[in-house]
DNA sequence: CCCCGCCCTGTTGCATGCAGAATGCGTGGG
DNA sequence: CCCACGCATTCTGCATGCAACAGGGCGGGG
């Protein structure tokens, strides 16, 4: 997900020329960036006024968009007012990434379960027939990267997408609010350790087990190979912590560690 | 939840000196209260200026509220701006009901696995003590009601915290925050119904096998039965449903049926 | 030397005013 | 008669100013 970057930090020249979209949602999606590139140490006060020079915002906007942050988890409302930029502990990153788990299973569970489209089973396979053809191919490039991304990221969506449940679908977008806990959070320490590949092939495999699960109705199947499929994520965590990659994961800079850094 | 209520909806007399709280708090609880009592019809606009003369406050705040119960699900944000109050349908319903269980079964497993005081074991212990003897007693009083709710609601969530999941703690207060997901949704219609007090029985069986399996370590069984027993608040929707008896739940104004209501 | 309390500055909470956008209605044309 | 277009009336988004509150530092007392 990038975000739109203005040429410009300076004066109060009227934003309204440049603006394309409302102040608000621009402030948000800056201010995500920001959060998730590290610019604020966990726990470190956020004062409205500076921040709301620097995002070129009136404070009106910015307060709408810290209560949301706030919502979100990543940041933190002091009881006597204002907000703190929250840190996350690598046993909040697992325990996130359980969630993910737990709510996936019951996604992939309820698609078996659900009536499904002709149409609909013909993307889900195709989306994991695409998926196969791309990790057979392995070309470790940047082409390579965005795509698996995306297919992977358009996997998970779809998942959830056929367990047709509102309420599913509005709880797995509040648990991915958190970056770390996104399906593809650990690509890039996939790409980087020895057995990463390995892992990018066992992921593929239980994407196919998973597909095939729902499109024949086994639900129970279908939940305990996405939980499995999860516990990727946990694995890669480990290595990840292991070979101090730990920074290649989003919102890194949000981690808090018991010693140094 | 009780809300205070003021005597007043007059003039603009200054606030100041009879609010005890920020006007945020107020106006936010006040207006889950008017959604909660069906002041609202789904799909209903809510316009901002009405709206603040009716909570005495501001736009400025008011704004945060409805930004805020928007992120809740009981409002829409409009594409064009501005806020729609949200309906739910009975699938929805079930559907949220479905995503506690998984849950509560997540909680209850961890519970299972993770490291437990004597004391928290203890005040498990307690809570399920206490419902066993309420429940025997059946005096179906007011005081009984309370207290039966009261008890209930601690042990669920007690469960949630004895999982140690800060994350879990996050997702399961965002399913909750829909009235109806509840765990204590449906007791004014178990009440009311014959099969009622058989239920209340049944849940309180199954909140003891629940305590037993988290403090035996059996995490399995924990999760299985802690998944059943919100099933039971799917039975009591299916039987509220057939007997017209879902006003009697929270929030059983947002519900919107096929045909008339 | 340490602790408690007071004052002062910086910060947040809120009200309000303004500008731009949406929505609904009326009118005219097809 | 129905649809489309334009205008007027809201309504929302946002900036700003003000007042109260927090919290940190300094001074005085124990």
């Amino acid at each position: 997900m990038t975000v739109l970057r203005f040429p410009f930090t300076d004066h109060a020249l009227t934003q309204r020329s440049v603006s394309l979209e409302s102040q608000t949602l621009r402030a948000l999606l800056e201010m995500r960036e920001l959060m998730l590139r590290g610019e604020f140490r966990p726990g470190e006060r956020l004062r409205e006024v500076p921040l709301a020079a620097r995002l070129n915002v009136s404070r009106t906007p910015l307060r709408l968009v810290l209560d949301r942050l706030a919502q979100e988890g990543l940041l933190k409302a002091r009881p006597t007012g204002g907000f703190v930029a929250n840190g996350f502990s690598v046993e909040d990153i697992r325990d996130a990434i359980e969630i993910r788990g737990v709510l996936e299973g019951a996604a992939a569970r309820q698609a078996a379960e659900r009536f499904k489209t002709n149409d609909e089973i013909a993307r889900l396979r195709a989306c994991v027939a695409a998926l196969d053809a791309l990790v057979r191919e392995t070309p470790d490039d940047f082409e390579f990267f965005a795509r698996y991304i995306d297919l992977n990221g358009q996997f998970h969506a779809m998942v959830v997408a056929l367990a047709k449940s509102a309420m599913l679908n509005r709880s797995m977008e509040h648990v991915l609010t958190l970056p770390f806990a996104s399906p593809n959070a650990f690509f890039l320490t996939e790409t980087e350790t020895p057995e990463g590949k390995e892992t990018i092939l066992l992921s593929q495999a239980h994407h196919r087990a998973i597909a095939n699960a729902i499109i024949d109705g086994e639900g129970a199947r279908a939940e305990s190979l996405a939980r499995e499929h999860s516990r990727l994520a946990r694995t890669n965590l480990e290595t990840a912590l292991r070979q101090q990659l730990l920074t290649r994961i989003p919102g890194a800079s949000l981690i808090k560690f018991p010693e140094a850094i």
